[in-house]
DNA sequence: GACGCTCTGTTGCTTACACAACAAATCGAG
DNA sequence: CTCGATTTGTTGTGTAAGCAACAGAGCGTC
Protein backbone atom coordinates (compact mmCIF):
# COMPACT_ATOMS: atom_id res chain seq x y z
CA UNK A 1 0.00 0.00 0.00
CA UNK A 2 0.68 3.56 -0.64
CA UNK A 3 1.02 6.76 1.37
CA UNK A 4 2.65 5.21 4.46
CA UNK A 5 5.00 8.46 4.76
CA UNK A 6 2.27 10.28 6.14
CA UNK A 7 2.68 13.50 7.38
CA UNK A 8 3.99 16.21 4.71
CA UNK A 9 5.19 18.49 7.51
CA UNK A 10 7.95 16.65 8.72
CA UNK A 11 10.95 17.59 6.64
CA UNK A 12 11.96 14.19 5.90
CA UNK A 13 9.08 13.86 3.88
CA UNK A 14 8.83 16.58 1.47
CA UNK A 15 13.22 16.35 1.55
CA UNK A 16 12.57 12.69 0.04
CA UNK A 17 9.59 13.77 -2.30
CA UNK A 18 11.68 16.56 -3.76
CA UNK A 19 14.31 14.10 -4.60
CA UNK A 20 11.80 11.27 -6.25
CA UNK A 21 10.43 13.70 -8.25
CA UNK A 22 14.07 15.58 -9.30
CA UNK A 23 15.48 12.06 -10.59
CA UNK A 24 12.01 11.02 -12.07
CA UNK A 25 12.19 14.39 -13.75
CA UNK A 26 15.72 13.85 -15.13
CA UNK A 27 15.21 10.20 -16.04
CA UNK A 28 12.15 11.30 -18.32
CA UNK A 29 14.66 13.66 -20.20
CA UNK A 30 16.88 10.58 -21.04
CA UNK A 31 14.20 7.41 -21.65
CA UNK A 32 10.53 7.02 -21.91
CA UNK A 33 8.40 6.80 -19.01
CA UNK A 34 7.92 2.67 -20.06
CA UNK A 35 11.26 2.00 -19.98
CA UNK A 36 12.27 3.24 -16.67
CA UNK A 37 12.27 1.23 -13.10
CA UNK A 38 11.09 2.03 -9.93
CA UNK A 39 14.79 1.05 -9.14
CA UNK A 40 16.05 3.80 -11.42
CA UNK A 41 14.64 6.25 -9.72
CA UNK A 42 15.46 5.13 -6.39
CA UNK A 43 18.58 4.54 -7.04
CA UNK A 44 19.28 8.02 -8.70
CA UNK A 45 17.31 9.89 -5.75
CA UNK A 46 20.12 7.97 -3.57
CA UNK A 47 16.59 6.28 -1.69
CA UNK A 48 15.96 2.91 -0.73
CA UNK A 49 13.64 1.31 -3.07
CA UNK A 50 10.87 0.63 -0.82
CA UNK A 51 10.35 4.23 -0.02
CA UNK A 52 9.68 4.93 -3.17
CA UNK A 53 6.46 2.97 -2.43
CA UNK A 54 5.93 4.94 0.89
CA UNK A 55 5.02 7.67 -1.12
CA UNK A 56 3.65 6.90 -4.68
CA UNK A 57 1.96 3.48 -5.71
CA UNK A 58 3.36 2.90 -8.18
CA UNK A 59 5.47 5.39 -11.49
CA UNK A 60 2.05 6.17 -12.68
CA UNK A 61 1.16 7.87 -9.78
CA UNK A 62 4.25 9.63 -9.69
CA UNK A 63 3.63 10.95 -12.98
CA UNK A 64 -0.05 12.06 -12.53
CA UNK A 65 1.52 13.89 -9.27
CA UNK A 66 4.09 15.80 -11.51
CA UNK A 67 1.67 16.44 -14.13
CA UNK A 68 -0.40 17.69 -11.53
CA UNK A 69 2.17 20.57 -9.80
CA UNK A 70 3.32 21.72 -12.78
CA UNK A 71 -0.24 22.22 -13.99
CA UNK A 72 -0.95 24.00 -10.87
CA UNK A 73 2.23 25.83 -11.12
CA UNK A 74 1.49 27.32 -14.81
CA UNK A 75 -1.99 28.50 -13.08
CA UNK A 76 -0.63 29.93 -10.30
CA UNK A 77 1.84 31.94 -12.67
CA UNK A 78 -0.95 33.02 -14.84
CA UNK A 79 -3.34 33.96 -11.58
CA UNK A 80 -4.08 37.33 -11.82
CA UNK A 81 -2.91 39.37 -8.58
CA UNK A 82 -6.43 39.97 -7.50
CA UNK A 83 -8.45 37.38 -6.97
CA UNK A 84 -12.03 39.29 -7.24
CA UNK A 85 -13.16 39.47 -10.97
CA UNK A 86 -14.46 35.80 -11.68
CA UNK A 87 -13.93 36.40 -15.56
CA UNK A 88 -10.38 37.13 -14.63
CA UNK A 89 -10.37 34.67 -13.03
CA UNK A 90 -11.90 32.07 -15.94
CA UNK A 91 -9.47 33.44 -18.72
CA UNK A 92 -6.37 32.53 -16.53
CA UNK A 93 -7.65 29.44 -16.09
CA UNK A 94 -7.94 28.77 -19.65
CA UNK A 95 -5.19 30.25 -20.29
CA UNK A 96 -2.99 27.91 -17.90
CA UNK A 97 -4.73 25.27 -20.04
CA UNK A 98 -3.25 26.48 -23.49
CA UNK A 99 0.09 26.78 -21.78
CA UNK A 100 0.53 23.68 -20.67
CA UNK A 101 -0.42 22.44 -24.05
CA UNK A 102 2.11 24.20 -25.28
CA UNK A 103 4.83 23.31 -23.20
CA UNK A 104 3.92 19.31 -23.40
CA UNK A 105 3.94 19.80 -27.34
CA UNK A 106 7.50 21.10 -26.74
CA UNK A 107 8.57 18.71 -24.52
CA UNK A 108 6.55 15.73 -25.53
CA UNK A 109 5.43 15.27 -29.37
CA UNK A 110 1.53 14.32 -30.14
CA UNK A 111 2.99 11.55 -32.39
CA UNK A 112 4.03 9.77 -28.68
CA UNK A 113 0.74 7.92 -27.76
CA UNK A 114 2.45 5.99 -24.92
CA UNK A 115 2.70 8.54 -22.58
CA UNK A 116 0.27 11.53 -23.51
CA UNK A 117 -2.86 10.04 -23.05
CA UNK A 118 -1.52 9.62 -19.13
CA UNK A 119 -1.27 13.62 -19.12
CA UNK A 120 -4.30 14.22 -20.90
CA UNK A 121 -6.31 12.25 -18.59
CA UNK A 122 -4.89 14.05 -15.79
CA UNK A 123 -5.66 17.40 -17.63
CA UNK A 124 -8.66 16.96 -18.46
CA UNK A 125 -9.65 15.88 -14.73
CA UNK A 126 -7.46 18.36 -12.80
CA UNK A 127 -9.49 21.35 -15.13
CA UNK A 128 -12.79 19.65 -14.02
CA UNK A 129 -11.73 20.26 -10.66
CA UNK A 130 -11.00 23.51 -11.31
CA UNK A 131 -13.90 24.73 -13.50
CA UNK A 132 -16.18 22.97 -10.34
CA UNK A 133 -14.95 25.20 -8.20
CA UNK A 134 -14.53 28.07 -9.70
CA UNK A 135 -18.40 27.75 -10.45
CA UNK A 136 -19.51 26.92 -6.97
CA UNK A 137 -17.57 30.14 -5.70
CA UNK A 138 -19.26 32.51 -8.23
CA UNK A 139 -22.95 31.21 -8.47
CA UNK A 140 -24.18 34.75 -7.12
CA UNK A 141 -21.93 36.47 -9.76
CA UNK A 142 -23.99 34.65 -12.61
CA UNK A 143 -26.72 34.11 -14.38
CA UNK A 144 -29.44 31.30 -14.54
CA UNK A 145 -26.82 28.00 -15.73
CA UNK A 146 -28.32 25.96 -18.38
CA UNK A 147 -27.05 22.92 -16.71
CA UNK A 148 -25.72 21.79 -13.10
CA UNK A 149 -22.81 22.87 -12.07
CA UNK A 150 -21.28 19.10 -12.42
CA UNK A 151 -22.48 18.51 -16.03
CA UNK A 152 -21.32 22.50 -16.71
CA UNK A 153 -17.78 21.83 -15.14
CA UNK A 154 -17.98 18.50 -17.49
CA UNK A 155 -18.80 19.92 -20.55
CA UNK A 156 -16.21 23.89 -20.03
CA UNK A 157 -13.41 21.21 -19.14
CA UNK A 158 -13.81 18.90 -21.93
CA UNK A 159 -14.29 22.06 -24.30
CA UNK A 160 -11.18 23.54 -23.43
CA UNK A 161 -9.15 20.29 -23.18
CA UNK A 162 -10.71 19.34 -26.33
CA UNK A 163 -9.90 22.67 -28.21
CA UNK A 164 -5.71 22.45 -26.50
CA UNK A 165 -5.60 18.60 -27.69
CA UNK A 166 -6.40 19.88 -31.57
CA UNK A 167 -4.72 22.89 -31.73
CA UNK A 168 -1.66 22.54 -33.83
CA UNK A 169 0.39 25.39 -32.57
CA UNK A 170 0.88 26.75 -36.03
CA UNK A 171 -1.63 28.71 -37.07
CA UNK A 172 -1.98 30.46 -33.52
CA UNK A 173 -0.20 31.43 -30.55
CA UNK A 174 -1.33 29.99 -27.11
CA UNK A 175 -1.84 33.24 -26.09
CA UNK A 176 -4.58 33.62 -29.08
CA UNK A 177 -5.98 30.90 -28.76
CA UNK A 178 -6.46 31.17 -24.97
CA UNK A 179 -8.56 34.46 -25.85
CA UNK A 180 -10.97 32.82 -28.28
CA UNK A 181 -11.33 29.76 -25.99
CA UNK A 182 -12.31 32.03 -22.74
CA UNK A 183 -14.77 34.24 -25.48
CA UNK A 184 -17.02 30.83 -25.61
CA UNK A 185 -16.50 29.56 -22.15
CA UNK A 186 -17.67 32.84 -21.17
CA UNK A 187 -20.79 32.08 -22.63
CA UNK A 188 -20.92 28.55 -21.41
CA UNK A 189 -21.25 29.70 -17.84
CA UNK A 190 -23.31 32.93 -18.63
CA UNK A 191 -21.42 35.56 -17.70
CA UNK A 192 -22.55 38.61 -17.86
CA UNK A 193 -22.28 41.43 -20.42
CA UNK A 194 -19.68 43.69 -18.57
CA UNK A 195 -17.83 41.23 -18.73
CA UNK A 196 -18.10 39.75 -21.72
CA UNK A 197 -17.01 43.56 -23.15
CA UNK A 198 -13.77 42.79 -21.79
CA UNK A 199 -13.11 39.64 -23.64
CA UNK A 200 -14.39 41.52 -27.00
CA UNK A 201 -11.57 44.07 -26.72
CA UNK A 202 -9.29 41.11 -25.83
CA UNK A 203 -10.99 39.51 -28.85
CA UNK A 204 -9.89 42.33 -31.39
CA UNK A 205 -6.63 42.16 -30.45
CA UNK A 206 -6.56 38.43 -31.42
CA UNK A 207 -7.57 39.25 -34.67
CA UNK A 208 -4.66 41.46 -35.21
CA UNK A 209 -2.48 38.64 -34.34
CA UNK A 210 -4.41 36.67 -36.63
CA UNK A 211 -3.39 39.02 -39.70
CA UNK A 212 0.33 39.14 -38.41
CA UNK A 213 0.32 35.08 -38.80
CA UNK A 214 -1.72 34.67 -42.19
CA UNK A 215 0.63 37.87 -43.98
CA UNK A 216 3.56 35.52 -44.25
CA UNK B 1 28.64 14.32 22.67
CA UNK B 2 29.03 13.90 18.82
CA UNK B 3 29.00 11.27 16.02
CA UNK B 4 25.71 9.57 17.15
CA UNK B 5 24.97 9.14 13.78
CA UNK B 6 27.80 6.29 13.16
CA UNK B 7 27.49 4.70 10.04
CA UNK B 8 29.29 6.42 6.84
CA UNK B 9 27.59 4.12 4.27
CA UNK B 10 23.76 4.88 4.65
CA UNK B 11 22.73 7.46 2.51
CA UNK B 12 20.59 9.26 4.94
CA UNK B 13 24.26 9.94 6.90
CA UNK B 14 26.23 11.14 3.39
CA UNK B 15 23.11 13.17 2.86
CA UNK B 16 22.44 15.27 6.00
CA UNK B 17 26.28 16.16 5.86
CA UNK B 18 25.99 16.78 2.65
CA UNK B 19 23.26 19.58 2.90
CA UNK B 20 25.14 20.78 6.45
CA UNK B 21 28.49 21.33 4.36
CA UNK B 22 26.70 22.83 1.53
CA UNK B 23 24.68 25.64 4.02
CA UNK B 24 27.92 26.26 6.11
CA UNK B 25 29.87 26.69 2.83
CA UNK B 26 27.20 29.20 1.91
CA UNK B 27 26.81 30.86 5.10
CA UNK B 28 30.44 31.36 5.20
CA UNK B 29 29.92 33.65 2.22
CA UNK B 30 27.86 35.22 3.46
CA UNK B 31 28.47 36.10 7.04
CA UNK B 32 31.65 35.33 9.38
CA UNK B 33 32.19 31.90 11.57
CA UNK B 34 31.93 33.57 14.55
CA UNK B 35 28.38 35.03 14.11
CA UNK B 36 26.73 32.43 12.67
CA UNK B 37 25.01 29.81 14.77
CA UNK B 38 24.20 26.43 14.78
CA UNK B 39 20.36 26.98 14.04
CA UNK B 40 20.96 29.04 11.02
CA UNK B 41 23.26 26.10 9.58
CA UNK B 42 20.27 23.75 10.46
CA UNK B 43 17.61 25.95 9.00
CA UNK B 44 18.92 26.39 6.04
CA UNK B 45 20.12 22.36 5.57
CA UNK B 46 16.30 21.76 6.48
CA UNK B 47 17.59 19.77 9.03
CA UNK B 48 16.88 19.89 12.59
CA UNK B 49 19.12 21.49 15.06
CA UNK B 50 19.67 18.55 17.39
CA UNK B 51 20.62 16.32 14.40
CA UNK B 52 23.46 18.67 13.89
CA UNK B 53 24.94 17.68 16.60
CA UNK B 54 24.84 14.02 15.55
CA UNK B 55 27.50 15.20 13.02
CA UNK B 56 29.73 17.57 14.26
CA UNK B 57 30.81 18.31 17.82
CA UNK B 58 30.40 22.16 17.06
CA UNK B 59 30.51 24.77 14.25
CA UNK B 60 34.56 24.66 14.36
CA UNK B 61 34.48 20.96 14.10
CA UNK B 62 32.39 21.46 10.80
CA UNK B 63 35.03 24.18 9.36
CA UNK B 64 37.74 22.00 10.54
CA UNK B 65 36.19 18.89 8.55
CA UNK B 66 35.42 21.22 5.52
CA UNK B 67 38.72 22.64 5.52
CA UNK B 68 40.28 18.92 5.36
CA UNK B 69 38.35 17.84 2.59
CA UNK B 70 38.66 21.04 0.62
CA UNK B 71 42.31 20.15 0.89
CA UNK B 72 41.93 16.31 0.11
CA UNK B 73 39.96 17.39 -2.95
CA UNK B 74 42.72 19.34 -4.50
CA UNK B 75 45.50 17.04 -3.64
CA UNK B 76 43.21 14.12 -5.72
CA UNK B 77 42.55 16.92 -8.01
CA UNK B 78 46.67 17.17 -8.39
CA UNK B 79 48.05 13.73 -8.07
CA UNK B 80 49.92 12.51 -11.05
CA UNK B 81 47.58 9.31 -12.88
CA UNK B 82 50.24 7.11 -11.75
CA UNK B 83 51.48 6.83 -8.17
CA UNK B 84 54.30 4.73 -8.88
CA UNK B 85 56.91 8.09 -8.98
CA UNK B 86 56.99 9.03 -5.00
CA UNK B 87 58.90 12.45 -6.48
CA UNK B 88 56.04 13.01 -8.29
CA UNK B 89 53.65 12.35 -5.98
CA UNK B 90 56.01 14.39 -3.10
CA UNK B 91 55.73 17.57 -5.80
CA UNK B 92 52.02 16.79 -6.09
CA UNK B 93 51.51 17.53 -2.10
CA UNK B 94 53.25 20.70 -2.40
CA UNK B 95 52.03 21.76 -5.00
CA UNK B 96 48.24 21.22 -3.55
CA UNK B 97 49.16 22.93 -0.14
CA UNK B 98 50.58 25.82 -2.56
CA UNK B 99 47.08 25.99 -4.85
CA UNK B 100 45.36 25.51 -1.47
CA UNK B 101 46.81 28.54 -0.11
CA UNK B 102 46.35 30.83 -3.42
CA UNK B 103 42.50 29.71 -2.96
CA UNK B 104 42.32 30.47 0.82
CA UNK B 105 44.10 34.20 -0.09
CA UNK B 106 41.45 34.54 -2.28
CA UNK B 107 38.00 33.69 -0.74
CA UNK B 108 39.76 34.97 3.07
CA UNK B 109 42.46 37.39 2.71
CA UNK B 110 45.41 36.93 5.52
CA UNK B 111 44.15 40.27 7.49
CA UNK B 112 41.43 38.10 8.96
CA UNK B 113 42.90 37.29 12.42
CA UNK B 114 39.91 35.20 13.21
CA UNK B 115 39.24 32.55 11.13
CA UNK B 116 42.36 31.96 9.27
CA UNK B 117 44.49 30.42 12.28
CA UNK B 118 41.87 27.77 12.23
CA UNK B 119 42.24 26.95 8.64
CA UNK B 120 46.24 27.00 9.55
CA UNK B 121 46.49 25.01 11.81
CA UNK B 122 44.56 22.29 10.16
CA UNK B 123 46.62 22.45 7.19
CA UNK B 124 49.64 21.68 8.91
CA UNK B 125 48.42 19.14 10.92
CA UNK B 126 47.21 17.68 7.49
CA UNK B 127 50.36 18.34 5.73
CA UNK B 128 52.00 16.47 8.60
CA UNK B 129 49.98 13.74 8.13
CA UNK B 130 50.55 13.18 4.61
CA UNK B 131 54.30 13.51 4.44
CA UNK B 132 54.49 10.85 7.32
CA UNK B 133 52.45 8.37 5.51
CA UNK B 134 54.34 8.93 2.64
CA UNK B 135 57.46 8.77 3.94
CA UNK B 136 56.77 5.42 5.78
CA UNK B 137 55.67 4.29 2.31
CA UNK B 138 58.77 5.33 0.45
CA UNK B 139 61.78 4.09 3.42
CA UNK B 140 63.03 1.83 0.59
CA UNK B 141 63.39 4.58 -1.98
CA UNK B 142 64.96 6.96 0.38
CA UNK B 143 68.64 7.23 1.02
CA UNK B 144 69.43 7.51 5.33
CA UNK B 145 66.86 10.33 6.96
CA UNK B 146 68.74 12.69 8.54
CA UNK B 147 66.10 12.63 11.41
CA UNK B 148 63.34 9.84 12.50
CA UNK B 149 60.64 10.04 10.43
CA UNK B 150 57.95 11.64 12.81
CA UNK B 151 61.08 14.64 13.14
CA UNK B 152 61.22 14.67 9.18
CA UNK B 153 57.41 15.28 8.89
CA UNK B 154 57.14 18.21 11.53
CA UNK B 155 59.98 19.75 9.86
CA UNK B 156 59.07 19.19 6.34
CA UNK B 157 55.29 19.98 7.00
CA UNK B 158 56.47 23.09 9.41
CA UNK B 159 58.61 24.08 6.01
CA UNK B 160 55.98 23.89 3.22
CA UNK B 161 53.26 25.81 5.76
CA UNK B 162 55.22 28.53 6.91
CA UNK B 163 56.83 29.10 3.04
CA UNK B 164 53.00 28.98 1.73
CA UNK B 165 51.68 31.34 5.10
CA UNK B 166 54.51 33.49 4.39
CA UNK B 167 54.27 33.87 0.23
CA UNK B 168 52.19 36.77 -0.60
CA UNK B 169 51.40 35.77 -3.80
CA UNK B 170 52.32 38.77 -5.77
CA UNK B 171 55.67 37.63 -6.97
CA UNK B 172 55.55 34.55 -8.25
CA UNK B 173 52.69 32.21 -9.08
CA UNK B 174 51.89 29.54 -6.81
CA UNK B 175 53.09 27.01 -9.63
CA UNK B 176 56.58 28.51 -9.32
CA UNK B 177 56.29 28.22 -5.69
CA UNK B 178 55.22 24.73 -5.44
CA UNK B 179 58.78 23.90 -7.73
CA UNK B 180 61.05 25.80 -5.08
CA UNK B 181 60.02 24.21 -2.23
CA UNK B 182 59.23 20.79 -4.00
CA UNK B 183 63.10 21.08 -4.53
CA UNK B 184 64.01 22.03 -1.31
CA UNK B 185 61.98 19.14 0.16
CA UNK B 186 63.60 16.76 -1.85
CA UNK B 187 66.51 17.17 -0.01
CA UNK B 188 65.04 17.35 3.59
CA UNK B 189 63.92 13.60 2.57
CA UNK B 190 67.06 12.54 1.15
CA UNK B 191 65.57 12.09 -2.15
CA UNK B 192 68.11 10.22 -5.01
CA UNK B 193 69.75 12.76 -7.40
CA UNK B 194 67.84 10.71 -10.68
CA UNK B 195 64.43 12.21 -9.39
CA UNK B 196 66.03 15.12 -8.46
CA UNK B 197 66.89 15.70 -12.18
CA UNK B 198 63.49 15.63 -12.67
CA UNK B 199 63.26 18.52 -10.53
CA UNK B 200 66.11 20.44 -11.92
CA UNK B 201 63.91 20.21 -15.81
CA UNK B 202 60.81 21.50 -14.18
CA UNK B 203 62.51 24.61 -12.62
CA UNK B 204 63.73 25.84 -15.46
CA UNK B 205 60.48 26.00 -17.08
CA UNK B 206 59.83 27.79 -13.68
CA UNK B 207 62.59 29.94 -14.68
CA UNK B 208 60.50 31.16 -18.05
CA UNK B 209 57.29 31.47 -15.76
CA UNK B 210 59.35 33.73 -13.84
CA UNK B 211 60.67 36.16 -16.47
CA UNK B 212 56.67 35.96 -17.86
CA UNK B 213 56.10 37.35 -14.46
CA UNK B 214 59.00 40.28 -14.46
CA UNK B 215 58.37 41.64 -17.80
CA UNK B 216 55.54 42.93 -16.82
C1' DG C 1 22.61 42.91 40.85
C1' DA C 2 18.29 41.18 38.39
C1' DC C 3 15.92 40.72 34.11
C1' DG C 4 14.96 39.07 29.53
C1' DC C 5 16.75 37.22 25.42
C1' DT C 6 19.32 34.18 22.40
C1' DC C 7 22.26 30.41 21.60
C1' DT C 8 24.15 26.07 23.20
C1' DG C 9 24.29 21.23 24.07
C1' DT C 10 21.60 17.28 25.66
C1' DT C 11 17.66 14.03 26.37
C1' DG C 12 13.35 10.86 25.64
C1' DC C 13 10.21 9.71 22.55
C1' DT C 14 8.15 9.27 17.75
C1' DT C 15 8.44 8.72 12.90
C1' DA C 16 10.62 8.10 8.40
C1' DC C 17 14.04 5.79 6.06
C1' DA C 18 17.53 1.87 5.00
C1' DC C 19 18.15 -2.78 4.21
C1' DA C 20 17.61 -7.55 3.35
C1' DA C 21 14.61 -10.96 2.17
C1' DC C 22 10.57 -12.55 0.13
C1' DA C 23 6.81 -14.22 -3.32
C1' DA C 24 4.75 -12.95 -7.45
C1' DA C 25 4.77 -10.94 -11.97
C1' DT C 26 7.01 -9.89 -16.34
C1' DC C 27 9.92 -10.82 -20.08
C1' DG C 28 13.26 -12.60 -23.38
C1' DA C 29 16.06 -16.67 -24.89
C1' DG C 30 16.63 -21.35 -25.65
C1' DC D 1 6.73 -24.31 -23.09
C1' DT D 2 10.58 -23.90 -19.53
C1' DC D 3 14.22 -21.60 -17.76
C1' DG D 4 16.85 -17.72 -15.84
C1' DA D 5 16.97 -12.95 -15.05
C1' DT D 6 14.86 -8.79 -13.90
C1' DT D 7 11.34 -6.03 -11.93
C1' DT D 8 7.65 -5.43 -8.78
C1' DG D 9 5.38 -4.79 -4.46
C1' DT D 10 5.53 -6.10 0.46
C1' DT D 11 7.29 -7.15 5.10
C1' DG D 12 10.14 -7.11 9.62
C1' DT D 13 13.74 -5.10 11.96
C1' DG D 14 17.45 -1.66 13.01
C1' DT D 15 18.84 3.08 12.84
C1' DA D 16 18.94 8.12 11.60
C1' DA D 17 16.40 12.17 11.87
C1' DG D 18 12.53 15.11 13.72
C1' DC D 19 10.71 17.37 17.64
C1' DA D 20 9.78 19.36 22.06
C1' DA D 21 11.64 20.39 26.25
C1' DC D 22 15.27 21.22 29.26
C1' DA D 23 19.24 23.44 32.01
C1' DG D 24 22.99 26.20 31.47
C1' DA D 25 26.00 29.92 29.37
C1' DG D 26 26.55 34.34 27.34
C1' DC D 27 25.12 39.08 26.80
C1' DG D 28 23.09 43.41 26.58
C1' DT D 29 19.60 46.49 29.25
C1' DC D 30 17.43 48.50 33.02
Amino acid sequence: MAQGAGNREDPRVTRTRELIEQSFYELLMEKSLHTLTIGEIAKRARINRATFYAHFEDKYALYRHVVRTTFAQILAENLPAQLDDPALELRALVRSACLFFEQLNATCPPPDRQTRPLVEVQVQAQLNEYVTVWLHKNTNHLGALAAPVDITAEMVSWAVFGAGLDWDGGRQSAEALAEQLSALVARMVGLPREAAADSLIEQGRNERDEELLSSR
